[in-house]
This record gives C-alpha cells, structure tokens and sequence, in this order.
RNA sequence: GCUCUGGUGGUGGAAUGGUAGACACGAGGGACUUAAAAUCCCUUGCCCGCAAGGGCGUGUGGGUUCAAGUCCCACCCGGAGUACCA
C-alpha cells in the first residue's frame, strides 16, 4: 500500500483530538518537564513557514520527553492585544475582537494541521476577560508595592506608610522616582493628596511626567524597545520625544537582580549579553561639583544650591578634567549662565529640545555646544572649570551632567578639539610616556596603564587610582562609589483601545484602584477607535466608562459627580502586559480564584524549556523576568527566573526568484545561464509557487498578470532558469510560503522534518523547498520498510543499525541537533533497505525513535507492528551498547602524516597488540625501520608510530 | 565605534582535537517501462593523469600539537544587537 500521508494525518488528528491524548495533568507521579512556545499574535496574514519553525523544535522535544517518561506541559495561546487588529479597526470599523477572533481561528486550523501535541485545554488569550482579570490584578500589586533596596525585595506600600508615620524617610532605601528626605511629623501633616503624591514617587507601578516617546501616527506613546531609530517599530513612523503623564513600571528597581539572575539560567551567551547590554550595569562615581562663588572658594556644605553631581565611570581621570558639560534640559542651566552668554544659551537650549529624535540621531557625530559663562571648582585640584551646554550629554542617563576628560573620553575629546577646549594627560601606558595631547589623533580610553599629572594617584595603575580617588572623595564627603544602569523604567499607558484596561479611577485628580474583588474591569464599548476631538484615547468616546465608588460597579460617564461616581483611567496597557505573565497562567488556566493555584505553580515551578525568537530579547524577555521576579516576592511563583532553557529560533528568510526581463526587447526574458551582462537585463520578482527548483512554469507565469501573456523566453536545456536571492520574508518579495500549500502536497510530517531537516534551529536560513523532496522520499522509503513483517529474530547487523540509530538519535534530540536527527533516520533507513531488513524487533522500536518528529506516520506504522495503544504511550527504545560491539575494529594507522593504513584488530586490543599488528603489517614494511620508539593507541580512533 | 555571531563543494549543511565534505538537493550517466510517473544503481571538492596514482584543499597569515575546520594570536569579510550611556 501506497503511503497515503493525507488520510493517515487527518485521521491520526482526529483521533489524538477525539481521545485527549495530549491532555495534561497537574499531577503525577512522574517527573514533570514544561515546554514553552513564546505565543504568536494572530495576524491577518496567517502563519507562514517560519512560525512553525520554533513549534516543531519544541513539540519533537515535548513529544520526546513524553516518550522518556516525563508528565509535559505543552501549551498554547494567543498575544490577541495589539495594534494591527487595531489600525484595521480604524480603517475598517470592523471590532477588533472580531477580527482577532477570525485570525485566531484561521491560525488554530493551520496549527492544527501540523500535528502539535499542545494541550489546548489550556489555551488562554491576553484579550479574554478571564485572563487580563489577572494580568489587571498584577498591576494593582505592582501599584500597592514598592521596592525596598535594605530587604532587596518588594514590600507592601502599607508597611511604607507605617514607617512615613513613625519615622519619615529615615533610613530608608528604596527605589523612586527622586529622592525625598521629610520626617514623621512633616508626613504626619500633610493631607490625602500630598500624601498620595509621596506614594507615588514609590509604587512600583507609578504615575508620572516623564519624557516618553511619542508617535502622532499610532496617538500613542511607546517603550524604548518599541522604537528603533527614531522610528516604532509596528508600522515605522517617526517618535518624538514629549513629556506626558503616564503610567510606568519600575522596573529598574530590579536591574541588578535582573542582571544576576542571567548567572543561573540556560541561555545562549550572545542572548544574555543583549539583555546585559541593554541593562547596561556600569560601576562608577557619583561627585559634587561646587560652583565657583563670588570669592572664588569652594563651597561644599549646603550641596544642593552651590553645586551639582556628575556620574563617571573613570574617577580616576579627574584629574584630567578640563571642562564641564550639562544636558540641554538641565535645571541649573538658568541659574548659573551669566548674563552675556544668556541669549546664546537659550537659543541653544530651544533648538536642541526642538530636534526630533531622528535629527538627533542621525546627526551624533556632529559637535554642538556653548558655554555657560560659569566655572566649577573641581573638588581635588581646585580648579576653575568652565562649564559648557551640549546635547552630547543625555537627561536620562546619570545626573545628565558630566565632568569632560578629552585626553581619555572620545567624545569629550571631540568637543574638546571642536572648541578649542584644552585637553590634559591623565594616564599613560607607561609611567613616564607621557606626550604632548595637541598631536594626538584620538583619546586614550582604554582602562590600562598608569596615572600621570594627577597629584596623590600619580604612579598608580588606573584600577588603583579609581579606588583611591573614590575613597578620598567619600572621605571629603563629596561624592560616593555607585553603579548606574541603562535600564529605565518601562512606559505602560498607551493611548489605544485594543489592551487592558486599567483598574484605576481619579479621585479629586488622585489616582485609586479598583477593589480587586471587582475584577475584571472589562474593555468598554466605543463609538469609534481613534483618539476623541479633544485629544483623549479612544476609550475616551465609551459612554459607559465611570466608577461608582459605592456600589463598585461601572457606570454611565454621564453620571459623574466626582463625588461618589468618578472617571476611568482612559489609557490600556501595552502589549507586554498580557505577555509578562502567561506562562503561569497555563499551569492553572481556568482558575477564578488566583491567577493560578499555589498547588500548580509549586507542582510546575517553572518553563523548563522555552524556545521563540531573539526579537524579544530587549522586551518581552526582560518583562516577564521583572513580572516572575516581583511575584516571587509576593511569594506566588516559586523561582526567580521563569525560563531555565531558552533557545531561539532563527529568523526563517525569504528566497525570492526573478526573471529577466531584457531591456532591449521588452517581451523577452532570458534564463539565467543566457545572461552576459545584468546590466542588458531588468530583474523582476516572481511568486516562488511559480517557480520549482528555480526552474520557472512558463504558462503559470503568462497568466499571473496581463503584460506577461505573451511573454517570450530564451531557455537552457528547454527551461528557463529563475535567479535567486535572500531577503526578508514578505508579500511584496512574492517569496511568502505558506505551510498549509505544503502540507496538502506532502503532507504534515514531510513539512515538520524538513523544516528541521533545513539546519540547525538556532540558526537563520532561507527558506526554500528544493531539498523536500528527499525528505518526503525517505518517509516512503520507510514506509516501505514495514510492508510484510516478519517475527525472524534480527540478525546481528540489524540489531547494529538499530542500536546505533537510537544512540544517534538520543543525543541528537539532548543537543536540539534536529537536523542531525533526521539525516540519521535516512541512514538507517538506506542501510535497512539495502539489508532488506522487515523484522518487527528492529522497525518497531524505530517507529518510537521517529515519532517526535513525524507523529502521523509514526501512529500509523506502530499499529501495523501490531499495537494497539498509541505510539505516544510508548516507552523510548532502550540503547544496547553490547550490540554494537564487534570482534574487530578498523583502526586507522598514520605515521607522522604522511603513511596511513587500516589494520584490523580485536575491539579489546590493546596497546602492544597494536604495536605487533603494525609491525606485522605489510605496509609497514616501506617505511618502519627497526623498532618503533612510541605508539599512541586510542582505542576506536588511531594508532600513532613515532620512530 | 562597542558587543555577540558566523565564514567548509554548484546549494542546504555533517564532523567529543583523530581518514574533512555525513545526509540531502542539484547535476551527469545508467536500469526498469511502449511511454511517463514512481523506484533503483553509478559518478559528482579542485588540479594533473587513459589508469594506477599524485598534488592542493575548511576566509587570510602565524602559533600550539604526533595530529587543527575544531584550540591560541593577528587580520579580512558577512549577519545580528546596540549606540553620544560619561
């Protein structure tokens, strides 16, 4: 019989569908293993091939660890918030929930077809009430929480206020948006709203003025990995920056731990390093500047006024600093420029906050600048500093303020050399090479060598003068060891529709939240998506969307009276929020009670493998990380980090083909081969279904578009060969592959091993389908193997294919060497062909090895040896080494490279039997003369003879 | 610029420091067939040679080693991330 993988797939489907096999339990007597697939947002455009990429590497490895006795989590949902379904609401008028609903449905039924073993009992998506309940209930934690440095966890905002009334802010540590410094009975004092106002400046989830990026085209703002240069990334229009009220997370509270916790977890270095990076922890210093004043002296009491405070990394250059730089928005600018520099000052200062983002990144290398007409007192030298105005220096990092060390600091080297600035040498490689800095062609930043010019470090290496000059300043009391982070906070109001609402309502302007009883707070209905007349989000045309405080419920807009009815927060949360989080959900998804049971998470732990794409490794990654560790110190999930193992996927590219059109004749196109030179000829993009092994369908090509019907061809060998190039998957390329074309050509196990079979899966390719059909040709090869069984004990070289297959296999599938995987069942497949091998001890064993990776024929191929359960409740062969031992082994002998031969030995030989089989040799006999003076003998590698 | 990756036939890619190019595609040749499909067999890194055989080969140049695609150093080229982060 025909291998018939149509009807053998929807029929194995159907069965796994109808009998729950994939159905998973919360307990067990069996180890549990958690396998994560990150979930997709249904898009309009449907899955295409490299979707399913990263779902087939976990789904074989789910499948496996079912087979080696695992109890597996294996779950599946939908990012269903976001902007697509949005933006066609506003185009369309159609409701998001509809559309996202259809996409939804349109990417179960390709999934479905590919023959996952998730367990979609538990499927959640972020849009459905039951589960943003719980996202909406994380929020409020975050918002009743704060940070506390001292216990290096988050604490209850109760235990804050406690500590405001008994003791003010004394002694406490705790992560904020600025600093405060008041006493019990000045917190004592003050009313509702300045107290309310304190809080906020420490709630994890806090309300604030912040520059954010704004983008008029979407009418909302965005988080720092949602733009990439100057531009968002759903959609690519420009971002601005604007200081707007929103809602953040703060999440730099965790920096630090954030960056440990990458010490214990799984992940690929390049990955960890991206998330380093872009926690960017740096060591450093932060000082006190005086302002020279009216004497010229040094006034350091009294910080505040009289001076400002730098962040630097290299402390021990400060002798080396000859200017001063502040950011364009910082406060002091106003005070200390004198008068006659007053009219430059502004007009720099306007015209840099009038700058787009875009313009000012683009334009990094240029120097711009002025000076303030005032002088610091540097703290050590006593020195006058001028202190200069420049966009070089950012408000969001630091103090926004700097000390410029040209000599070893590019950038204020190149401020330096623009303006004439001088430029002093502070360390040298060398004690005394020391040099004249006017000749240099660019700064010495490297953290080597010795100080030099610099009064007490001078002589020490750089390692030891910072930590003098650090201790000395701490010493002076005017400045301190500290570390820095890039990480800001994340933004977390979008002025949208399609997201969470948040569980918020607006008391005399006071922000309060929702009683957690209440939750849901559902998503109202509008009248329209885009943002209202008066520049409100869309939520802002719901009619209903109004708090009752007294009876807790929503209510009419129209009933506000600010006094027991009051309005909504308007904003939704972004499209992180429902993604932090889901990954728990899934161990309990259908609980009303919590966000998921303490028996589940603690039965679970954690995502045990999670494979998606390097994409969200600035985002998502970091979020969820945030989310896991905050419920960690709420005691609800069990471990810090949520995924031990992280794999990414590669990127799957496009392969797009072209035809030639030739510009001399406009109905000519000349096969690939026929061209001598690309410039005679205008390349144009065909659609790949057009196209087979780059071999172009003429007829299919005349009828895609008019102009082509009487396209004429100049062929080779009768064909017309297409060009090719890699590029980035997409409609326009008309190189888009859609998974459901190949599954209905070759079927769901055909598509699974190849897309394996492609190469490794951490690794980006093209995609292209000229190798499947070989793999397609092997699932019939085997096929074949099974057709009329018989119960013969193997032989002995049967037995040797089979052991070897699933040790192969067994570390193929440890290492995720998927690829390697597959080329060895067409080994073993070619050898047990040759052998004409259709004994049932070998094949069946062989059904289990393959059935992670092609489940339907495996099904199907288990049965007919005569079983009755499914392949899933197998157990994985058991490797026999004994049955690969063999009398003799071939060991290769070399002699200082040049003299190789194959001798034969006893697999137990030894190393002086093969010093006698070498000597014994008759090939030796060319070049071995007299006794041999070393032999290096590894077994089952090589022999070598040094004479 | 910095960080991380990678560089092996016509192509995708294999190789715990141990016979480089497994496996597959493509290409060429052949068998079966009236024919096609399907299936099977042979050849296929490059160069010299009728052949036996020989020489060269993992981006480049050095090094460690009995032995290097693999380890070390320098450089060249691609891909990704990030970017006045002090």
């Amino acid at each position: 019989m025909d291998y018939n993988f149509g009807e053998i797939e929807s029929r194995w489907q159907n069965y796994w569908r109808e009998h729950g096999v994939y159905h998973v339990k919360n307990d067990s007597d069996k180890p549990h293993y958690y396998v994560l697939d990150m979930f997709p947002y249904p898009s309009g455009a449907g899955l295409h091939v490299g979707h399913p990429l990263g779902y087939i590497a976990s789904d074989i490895y789910a499948r496996y660890k079912r087979l080696r006795g695992y109890n597996v989590l294996h779950p599946m949902g939908y990012d269903a918030y976001g902007l697509p379904a949005e933006q066609y609401a506003i185009q369309t008028g159609q409701h998001p929930a509809i559309t996202t609903e259809q996409n939804i449905n349109r990417y179960r039924e390709q999934l479905d077809k590919i023959g996952f073993s998730f367990d979609w009992d538990r499927e959640v998506r972020t849009c459905e009430p039951r589960y943003y309940k719980w996202t909406q209930w994380t929020f409020l934690q975050l918002f009743k929480h704060y940070y506390d440095n001292t216990a290096n966890k988050a604490l209850p905002i109760a235990s804050l206020v406690e500590r405001f009334a008994k003791q003010g802010t004394q002694g406490l540590d705790a992560a904020c948006t600025e600093v405060l410094d008041f006493s019990s009975e000045e917190w004592n004092s003050w009313d509702e709203a300045k107290c309310q106002q304190v809080l906020m400046n420490y709630r994890l989830a806090y309300l604030a003025d912040i520059p954010v990026n704004w983008c008029a085209e979407l009418g909302t703002v965005l988080a720092n990995d949602e733009v990439v240069n100057g531009l968002s990334v759903r959609g690519g229009y420009p971002v601005e920056r604007k200081l707007m009220r929103q809602w953040s997370l703060r999440v730099s509270a965790y920096a630090q731990r954030l960056v440990d916790g990458l010490e214990q977890i799984d992940w690929t270095d390049s990955l960890k390093e991206i998330q380093r990076n872009w926690i960017g922890r740096s060591e450093g210093a932060a000082v006190w500047f005086p302002l020279e004043n009216e004497d010229g002296k040094l006034k350091i009491e009294n910080s505040d006024d009289a001076a400002f405070e730098i962040f630097t990394t290299r402390p021990d250059t400060i002798f080396g600093v000859t200017f001063m730089v502040l950011c364009p928005e910082h406060e002091l600018i106003d005070s200390i420029t004198t008068p006659e520099q007053k009219a430059e000052v502004e007009a720099y200062v306007t015209w840099a906050k009038n700058r787009s983002e875009r313009e000012r990144q683009a334009e990094v290398k240029k120097v711009s600048g002025v000076f303030t007409g005032a002088y610091a007192i540097n703290p050590l030298t006593e020195e006058k500093i001028p202190i200069w105005v420049s966009e070089y220096v950012l408000a969001g990092y630091g103090t926004g303020a700097i000390m410029a060390v040209p000599a070893h600091d590019s950038r204020d080297f190149a401020f330096a050399r623009h303006f004439n600035l001088p430029i002093r040498q502070v360390v040298a490689l060398e004690k005394d090479a020391v040099s004249d800095p006017d000749t240099w062609e660019e700064s010495m930043d490297a953290k080597t060598g010795y100080s030099v010019n610099s009064g007490f470090v001078t002589g020490m290496k750089v390692k030891e003068a910072m930590a003098a000059v650090i201790n000395k300043i701490e010493e002076m009391g005017i400045g301190h060891r500290t570390v820095n982070y890039r990480l800001r906070d994340a933004i977390f109001s979008r002025q949208r529709y399609w997201g969470e609402p948040f569980p918020i309502y607006y008391k005399n302007n006071i922000s309060y939240p929702i009683p957690e009883e209440c939750l849901p707070l559902e998503l109202p209905e509008v009248s329209e998506f885009k943002p209202t007349a008066t520049g409100e989000p869309p939520l802002g045309h719901a009619q209903k969307w109004a708090w009752d405080e007294k009876n807790r419920c929503v209510v009419e807009k129209s009933l506000i009276d600010n006094k027991t009815i009051f309005p909504l927060e308007l904003s939704t949360m972004p499209g992180f929020a429902g993604s932090s989080g889901y990954y728990l959900r899934y161990m309990d998804p259908h609980n009303d009670e919590a966000y998921f049971g303490k028996d589940a998470v603690n039965y679970w732990q954690k995502v045990d493998l999670y494979v998606g794409g390097a994409e969200h490794a600035s985002g998502h990654l970091i979020y969820a990380r945030f989310w896991n560790k905050f419920l960690h110190d709420m005691g609800m999930s069990v471990v810090e980090e949520p995924f031990q193992k992280l794999i990414n996927q590669g990127m799957i590219q496009g392969r797009s083909n072209f035809v030639y059109r030739s510009k001399a004749d406009n109905g000519l196109f000349l096969s690939k081969g026929l061209i001598k030179d690309m410039d005679d000829v205008t390349p144009i993009h065909v659609d790949i279904n057009m196209v087979d092994n780059d071999v172009l369908d003429i007829e299919r090509f005349r009828q895609w578009r008019p102009e082509f019907a009487d396209a004429r061809f100049e062929l080779e060998d009768g064909k017309y060969i297409c060009g090719w190039e890699v590029e980035k998957m997409s409609k326009s390329m008309y190189n888009v592959q859609n998974p459901d074309d190949l599954v209905a050509r070759y079927g769901a196990d055909t598509l699974r091993l190849y897309e394996m079979f492609l190469g490794p899966v951490e690794q980006a390719k093209p995609w292209d389908t000229n190798g499947i059909e070989g793999v397609h040709r092997f699932l019939k090869k085997f096929w074949r193997l099974f057709e009329n069984l018989s119960d013969e004990a193997p032989s002995k070289e049967e037995q040797k294919v089979l052991h070897q297959t699933i040790k192969k296999i067994t570390d193929d599938v440890e290492r995720f060497s998927f690829n390697t995987a597959v080329s060895t069942f067409m080994i073993c497949a070619n050898t047990l062909t040759d052998l004409k091998c259709n004994k049932r001890d070998v094949l069946k064993p062989l059904t289990v090895l393959i059935a992670p990776f092609a489940p339907h024929i495996a099904e199907e191929l288990w049965h007919q040896t005569g079983e009755n359960t499914t392949v899933c409740d197998a157990e994985w062969p058991k490797y026999d080494e004994s049955q690969l031992v063999e009398d003799t082994v071939k060991y290769p002998v070399q002699f200082n490279g040049k003299m190789r031969f194959t001798l034969d030995l006893p697999a137990t030989a030894t190393q002086a039997d093969a010093l006698e089989a070498v000597k014994a040799a008759p090939e030796s006999g060319k070049w071995l003369t007299g006794e041999p003076k070393k032999v290096v003998f590894v077994p089952k590698k090589i022999i070598n003879i040094v004479c």
